[in-house]
DNA sequence: ACTTGGTAGACTGTCTACCAGGTGCCACAC
DNA sequence: GTGTGGCACCTGGTAGACAGTCTACCAAGT
């Protein structure tokens, strides 16, 4: 769950320093390594080495590798130890299915209880990203992506929703990256009129866009995957290949 | 989490028992002592008790403790040690709405993916359940209520659906039982509307159902809460004395 | 050629001991 | 009554040890 600490102190209780612990680095490093590919996908992780590589002892490696297990980034063979997760080919469709789901909830929550404020800072993503995408930035573009959709699962005020839509969205994007690119400008489209709903309060209307929203995404995914991979595909190939908008490598 | 195996491995091949790591156990003793309350809320849980406690060193029970950590059941303050999670009065709440976007969607993949087996599995979960309800076992019926929608979420097959789901499930169980008995027979009602939807294959209505059945859940919560209020709370002073908003009577 | 048995090395899981630093609490001083 | 200093406790992290187990490899038997 990672419950990130945001502990709904009451503002201003700011403790001023906080030594992070040395376990939680170690996570930080290493889902980093896994996310760039420094740790390749089924590789062995030894305790050691990486207690060395990284400076520290055994004990937060452990840890760090433990929490990684729970969320999916390893796998912990007993008596063997981690390997990096190998994502199945269904489970990448499974996180996108997911998601939909918690987002559009998010969505329908966000518009029950969005300020003024909180559609403010909407529109302003969607102007910036909106401004990113026609420039090309796509970095940039993808950041605003995520600060959105990240600022619209905040407002739905649950934080079990942000929290697994957060751990969704992580993984979605170690193993899937390449999608951006290919949908951008509809994806803002969409942005748009999701927020539009929000600022209207209208509940279903924004649940309805978001899943959409989602499932294109998850679309997406599935035609990036056809057209990537043409090779030996197992007897589903000859679906459609019938409209492919195959620009953009990568 | 700790997504069970199921490598799609062939039929049979089933691996021998594996001794169970001693964390793991000792993750289960300690939500099991929370849960039942021999751990009460808001108590500090010290590492050494709790080893000498289970028989074990401090290793696992802080392996143990950072899992229970990152899963909400205990709150970690670096430099202090765990204390037993102390619901906020919201959380149930927010608990149940997540649920109910899990499960809703739950539903919607199950009546997609319902095989023949599954149905008639559904049906009889139903028959038991009402026979429960209707000889007055409270118990049996709680247990049948959770095998049912259980076996939905594993119907979806999405694993993260049901990750996140049983994990939701358990904690709402943990701080919040009785509502079993209030609304029993309206809920297997619900449950065979909800089975037939199902085995129709009708996405849209199964998700519909499921969604009202979990609010209605909700409902009888807030209403069980306001009708218990009047008293006083347990313990849970540690919570910002600001905000409280009490006393609403429904 | 294929299986069986044995051996060796590597790594995990767990334990013990130890230490530095932070936290909460209490008693004492004002 | 309110600070303040001190003390005991506890955590977070380190180091080393050891048994159990997993993998790999090699050699001998069939």
């Amino acid at each position: 769950m990672t419950t990130m600490s945001a502990d709904a102190e009451p503002v201003g209780a700011r403790h001023v320093k906080r030594p992070t612990p040395l376990r939680e680095s170690v996570y930080e490093a290493l889902t980093e390594m896994i996310i760039d590919g420094t740790l390749e996908r089924g590789r062995h992780l030894v305790e050691v080495e990486l207690a060395s590589l990284l400076g520290v002892s055994r004990q937060p490696v452990r840890e760090a590798l433990q929490r990684l297990n729970n969320e999916g980034w390893v796998d912990l063979r007993p008596g063997f130890g981690a390997m990096v997760h190998v994502p199945a080919e269904d489970e990448v469709d499974q996180l996108l299915a997911a998601r939909a789901a918690l987002e559009s909830e998010s969505a329908r929550l966000a518009a029950r209880h969005a300020t003024k404020d909180d559609v403010a800072k909407l529109r302003e993503l969607c102007k910036v990203g909106t401004a990113f995408q026609e420039s090309g930035d796509i970095d940039g573009t993808v950041r605003t992506n995520g600060d959105l959709h990240n600022l619209i699962t905040q407002m739905s005020g649950n934080r079990f929703l942000v929290d697994f839509a957060a751990q969704v969205d992580r993984r979605v994007r170690w193993y899937y990256t390449p999608v951006a690119p290919v949908r951008g400008a509809a994806s803002w489209r969409e942005h748009n009129r999701l927020v539009k709903a929000i600022s209207e309060g209208d509940e279903d209307k924004a649940a309805q866009i978001m899943r959409e929203h989602t499932e294109q995404t998850r679309k997406a995914y599935h035609e990036l995957q056809a057209a990537s991979a043409p090779a030996e595909e197992t007897a589903t190939a000859a679906a459609s290949p019938a409209r492919r908008r195959r620009r953009s490598t990568i």
